[in-house]
Formats: structure tokens, C-alpha cells, sequence
DNA sequence: TAGATTTAATGTTAATTAAGGTTAAAGCGC
DNA sequence: GCGCTTTAACCTTAATTAACATTAAATCTA
């Protein structure tokens, strides 16, 4: 089986350190992000099993992410992490459906329990990707779950970024992607340097792609891309 | 705004003509197929915004149709109907990713709700292009999805831009287009700089087009243009 | 009212700016 | 050190802006 995926929002860097490790050290996979902003966007692409919510944060607070998250998945496990002085009341609304919070400071011990009580409801039922799903791009073939792109029995085996990219064209195509839209999923936020780096991976992509011209990404300048597959 | 257009699968012809009629009541566009050997065929042809599958079908299952339509068009809402008897693991598989199912018999507010929401998802970005859709300008070929012009084994491609405006253009042949119209549509106002621009792009247009003097853009100075196509 | 003249609209071409493409080198994390 | 990602520098192309030319409708004038 998979390593268990979280997604760890935390913006003190510290504690977000040890955390982060510890949990690696038990076995479990974590994406680290620190500005509540780009909460929503690494959850869409890292598509977690569960949720580590800090309350406070710059830009989007926990709870807030939190409504978002449900909004997109009515039953991953998310678990909110509180200051002492938070007010019971607000906490109660979140202790139900999934849900469960955590006061600072927690220790290891504390915060593996309950996120091992919070996949325990979900476990049974959940699952990711199917781990054999294959997307048809014309005469090539990608296996999104093993960063793999099959062509005329060729394999190339994808980075991670080049795998992302290629899943969010995929999971568009022959619709307008907005390059911004990308740049949010991928990277984040759109800032100038990261508008660069997509570049390169739409570079490396095309390269990728160049054997089929019934594949092509179209660039809509100053829109964003068409990924065309008839 | 158009009208949300709906293909319909149902094998029963009571309850099928009892939705159809209540969706339109309601100012949807219905397509309703009886087989579901026919179902793709008809998604083709008829470009829906949604599709409604009932599951239990002659020739093919819903799900399967389901599968097929969504390996077209990775964005397209599908609503399955379900008979009560279906068990749930085969339903939360398609539980996500621009699906949902309703369990018959359903009332026609659930069935609408259930539509909505699923519409809500994509709405934003609804546009899509129909890959293979094919415009003929006299012996000219315009493919818009592919952002191209054909002529005479010869091949042209469009920017962003210039596609834009053929495709309106191609869309209001042999009619009057105003030219506020078009710089709405393709620039979002019609200030002078704009207005400019529009000269700049109908002049490449038609060097492109000289080759068929049965297409001719005609300009109606004050008004508009006329796309002559013979 | 024909013909000249003005004027506004559009055509044409070129220059400028901005977006994105390409390539290579520098960082970074196992 | 190796593979991937990011940063950087430079190149290409598309979109916009600008300058000037042409055209046709509108107005004027004899």
C-alpha cells in the first residue's frame, strides 16, 4: 500500500521542521506549506489523504481552508491546529464530519492518535486515483500514478514536475487552461519567476510530445494554453 | 445566454418524456436517446453541457457510456440514475471528478439541484472547443479548435488572436457585423486603441484569405464588416 | 446638382513592447 | 555525484501602438 498522503499548512518554520519529519520518520508522506493561500492549490495537486490545518496563517486561515477542502471532498480527514486560547465554541462546529482539532502544543504521540482516528472512518471507503488509470493523449499513453509517458512502447518516466504539468493538461484538454490557473496548482502562485519555470516544463513537454502531431499545446499568449488532443 | 443543453439517456419512455418535458419546462435543452448504443453518437453530434445516464440500458450500461464520454471530454458533468438495488462501492466510483449519481426514483427538484451543482463546477470556464468541428470558407477550411486555416494542402497557423476574430467572423458570414461587436467580443471594449488593432488583425485575415476571392471581408464603413462567403 | 473639398473611418506598414520559448548554468536534496 | 528544479540570459514571436496613407461619405460651392 501507499504511503498516507498529508497535507501539513503550518507557518512556523520550526515546528513545521519537526513535525514534518517526524511524521516522515513514521512512514507518512507530507507536503509542507507554509502561506495559507497556497493551501487550496497544493491540495488540489498533491491530493492528499489527509489534512494538518494550523489556524493561524498568513494570507487564508485554517478554518477557512478547511470549508474550502469540504467544499471539494465531503469526507477527507481534516485536522485543525488551535492556540490554547481559541474559543470552544468555534472549535465545536469543526469537531464533527471528518473533523477533528488538536491544541497547541501537542505532542507526536497526540497528533499521530488522532490522525490515525481520523483515516480509520475514511479508510475503508477512500481511494485515490485508480492505480491503474491511464490517460489516452492520441497515440501516447500516461500513467499519471507512475510519472510515466507510454509511446509505440517506449517509456519515459517523468519527473514529478513534468508529471503535474502533464496531469493538469491532461485533465484539460481541448479546454483553455489559464496559465495563471497552472502556475497556482504547480507552483503555488504566479509570480514571475515561477511563469518562467513553466515555460521550461512546457518546453520539455512538447519534446516529450513531438511524435504525435495529433497532440499539441497551443499557446493562447497572454491567456494561457490549449492542449489539443483530437 | 444559451440555453444549458442536456443529453438525456433513458430507456423508459414514461419517465423519460415526464424529465424531459419538466427539464425544458425549466428552460434546459434536452436531447433524449433511448439506446445506449446510441448514447456517444449523440454526445458527439449534440456537444451537451451535461449528461444525464440512466444506468440500466439496453446494448450499454450507463457507466460505460459514462467512461467513454469522459475520455472525451475530461470536464464534462455526468449524472448517473441509479436503481436502488445498485450497491455503493460501484457508485462511489464515480462519485467525483465532474460526476454524481441520484438514486431512482428522484423527485425533479433533486434532479435539478444535483445538475446544478455539477454545472456550477465548470461553469466558469465553459467554453469548449469540439475537436473535428470544421468550418468551410469557399475553398478555404478553417479548424478553430486547432487554431488553424487550410487551404490547398497548405496550412496556416492562427494566433490566439487572429482566430478569435475569423471564428466570429466564420460565425456571422454573410451577415452584418458590427464592429463594436466584434471588439467587445474579442478585446472586451471598444476604445480607440482597440478599434485600431481591429484594422491591424482584418488586414492579416484577409492577406491570408486572397487566395479564394469567393471569401471577401467587406468593410461597411461606420457599421461594420460583411464576411462574404460565396 | 456636379464637382471640389473636408472629414472621419479604415487600411497599411513599421516600430515598440510584452509574452513566451530556448538553452545553459546554478542550486538543491537525496 | 546525480537527477531534478530553479534561475538566468538571451532569442523569437505575437500583440499593441504609432505614423502615415487611402477611401468614402458628408459637406460645401459655383
Amino acid at each position: 500500500m501507499d504511503k498516507i498522503r498529508v497535507l501539513y499548512v503550518e507557518d512556523e518554520p520550526f515546528l513545521g521542521k519537526i513535525v514534518k519529519e517526524s511524521l516522515e520518520s513514521r512512514d507518512y508522506e507530507v507536503r509542507m506549506v507554509r502561506d495559507g493561500a497556497k493551501a487550496l492549490p497544493a491540495y488540489k495537486n498533491y491530493a492528499p489523504d489527509i489534512c494538518v490545518l494550523d489556524v493561524m496563517l498568513p494570507n487564508k486561515d485554517g478554518f477557512t481552508i478547511g470549508q474550502e477542502v469540504r467544499a471539494l471532498d465531503p469526507r477527507i480527514p481534516i485536522l485543525f491546529l488551535t492556540a490554547k486560547n481559541q474559543t470552544q465554541d468555534l472549535l465545536k462546529g469543526f469537531e464533527s464530519g471528518g473533523n477533528d482539532y488538536i491544541k497547541k502544543p501537542f505532542s507526536m504521540e497526540e497528533l499521530i492518535v488522532r490522525m490515525e482516528n481520523l483515516l480509520k472512518l475514511v479508510k475503508a471507503t477512500r481511494q485515490r486515483l485508480q492505480p491503474d488509470s491511464k490517460i489516452s493523449l492520441g497515440s501516447y499513453n500516461f500513467l499519471p500514478y507512475k510519472y510515466e509517458l507510454h509511446h509505440d512502447g517506449d517509456i519515459k518516466r517523468l519527473s514529478h514536475r513534468e508529471a503535474q504539468l502533464l496531469q493538469i493538461l491532461a485533465n484539460n484538454r481541448n479546454y483553455t487552461i489559464e496559465r495563471k490557473e497552472i502556475l497556482n496548482q504547480v507552483w503555488g502562485d504566479d509570480s514571475f519567476f515561477n511563469s518562467r519555470n513553466l515555460d521550461v516544463y512546457i518546453k520539455k513537454l512538447r519534446d516529450y510530445l513531438k511524435n504525435d502531431d495529433q497532440v499539441r499545446i497551443i499557446t493562447l499568449k497572454g491567456v494561457g494554453y490549449h492542449f489539443v488532443v483530437e
